[in-house]
DNA sequence: TAGCCGTGGTC
DNA sequence: TGACCAAGGCT
């Protein structure tokens, strides 16, 4: 007998079934965005998607594919352009990383995005998470997809916990023992774990009024307790050297040519050590470049 | 592995 | 208002 989801078959069924009429229509779902950009327009999107939310990632893939539709377009870019398309979407070093996977796929898999988990990991940027989301949703291949929405979910519904622990491999292990025989309704499953998670199993006020496994849930049966919370905290942002690389390269962004005197990155709110390391560390990572008494984005 | 890495919306 | 949160990954 197929071990398909031996502790919990109706919670697997009743979240696809959940999905089936609930997805919302994003554009990475639809067939003609398949169609149009391939397994590339998987991966682009899931770059973006890291830590970005979904409202404001949608207008900056549309015109990031329709500027670089493969990997080979991308990889021809300059790190400049990148990282000005890239605009707002926060975390630039990420965009770095985008081209770099572009530049390796290009030189390693004849410019076509590699189906093999192991291969998509040796790629920049691309860590567990990301490379089982293109192994699964570009290419219907059967593996855990485990995001902060699906670690949640699984938090709640199986160990009673109002929020999940520290992510860990263990959570890999622990959705590919739910996951369904089938590699479509595998790949179903995920999508919609990471759904219910986004829209109905959320944070903060989750919607358990609209969920479909209420029923079935360890911690609405346990009187929806708080168990406490063992994830980082973030640090704060305001005054952060985060918020100072983030002020620098946006003038950066703005400034015609990308370019501008050091001294016009100064920020009433930053002394000059801050500037100066912000800067530093900028160029560390290959964001910033200094050339005569100037900085520019890397060319 | 713990700390670090942007940006903006939400409550 | 400020803390929390977001389809993570790297070092």
């Amino acid at each position: 007998m197929p071990v398909s989801s031996p502790s919990s078959p109706r919670l697997v069924e009743d979240v696809s079934d959940w999905f089936d009429t609930h997805a919302r229509d994003l554009p990475w779902r639809r067939a003609d965005f398949h169609a149009e950009y391939g397994a590339w327009g998987t991966l682009v999107s899931e770059f973006m998607l890291q830590q970005t939310p979904v409202a404001r990632v949608i207008p900056h893939l549309a015109a990031w594919l329709g500027r670089w539709p493969t990997p080979a377009a991308t990889a021809a870019a300059t790190p400049a352009d990148i990282v000005q398309q890239w605009a707002n979407l926060g975390y630039p070093r990420r965009a770095l990383w985008l081209h770099r996977a572009a530049v390796e796929i290009t030189q390693r898999h004849g410019g076509e995005v590699p189906r093999d988990v192991d291969a998509l990991l040796a790629l920049s940027g691309i860590g567990d998470y990301t490379a089982r989301a293109v192994a699964t949703f570009a290419f219907g291949d059967r593996h855990p997809v485990v995001d902060t929405n699906t670690r949640r979910v699984m938090a709640r519904a199986l160990d009673g916990k109002s929020q999940p622990g520290p992510a860990a491999r263990r959570d890999l292990a622990e959705m590919a023992a739910l996951l369904p025989e089938g590699d479509r309704e595998a790949a179903v499953f995920n999508a919609a774990m990471m759904e219910l998670g986004a829209v109905v199993c959320t944070a903060r006020s989750p919607r358990c009024d609209q969920c479909p496994i209420v029923a079935r849930c360890a911690w609405v049966a346990a009187g929806r307790p708080d168990t406490g919370d063992e994830r980082r905290r973030q640090a704060r942002y305001e005054g952060s050297d985060r918020q100072a690389r983030g002020a620098v390269l946006k003038v950066l962004r703005d400034a015609d040519g990308g370019e501008a005197v050091a001294e016009a990155v100064i920020h009433d709110w930053a002394g000059p050590a801050q500037r100066d390391r912000a800067i530093d560390s900028l160029i560390a990572d290959g964001l910033v470049e200094a050339v005569d008494g100037k900085l520019r984005l890397p060319r």
